[in-house]
DNA sequence: CTGAAATGTATGATATATTTAACATTGAGT
DNA sequence: ACTCAATGTTAAATATATCATACATTTCAG
């Protein structure tokens, strides 16, 4: 069948860097809740353009750093 | 107030270098709806994270060259 | 070790994206 | 002008993201 991809991100790695920042603290910037940041850096669901948008602002870096479209078969 | 946004996108002109690709033609190979696209090409809402890539997957650009997230006051 | 903060998990309610279907409008070709 | 394909619009139903709440688990400073 036709390739599978899946939306990955670097949220966990990127809260790290940016002094230890909290899921609440990500949160609140980004004006969702903790158990959406929770969901989404599980890959629990895939985010609104909106939210993903967002998140990639609070911690000023190119969208394309935080998130990826990634083949995982063909 | 803080910095409004919003979601711009390129569809149009990207389907119009596609060989004029048609909306149901964009959809089919998106595998989503006409409505989707032109509810999307319009700004009526902005789509999941999962169909917005899907669409730069399917014209073969970065994702940045389809979607962008604009400040539009301050 | 203990306790508080952070993270993880689960569930039901709400908001929003997407589908489905139907019809109206536009535009280009004949 | 006619026609057909493409685009645009609307409304109701469904799927999915997000919220709200509650509780369990991990982690780490004291």
């Amino acid at each position: 069948m036709s390739a599978q991809y899946k939306i990955t991100n670097t949220i966990k790695t990127l809260r790290f860097f940016a002094n230890e920042m909290t899921q609440q603290e990500l949160a609140s910037k980004v004006g969702v809740t903790r158990q959406t940041i929770m969901a989404i850096e599980k890959g629990k669901y895939s985010p609104s353009l909106e939210v993903a948008f967002k998140i990639a602002l609070v911690f000023g870096r190119p969208f394309d750093e935080v998130f990826a479209y990634e083949k995982i078969t063909d």
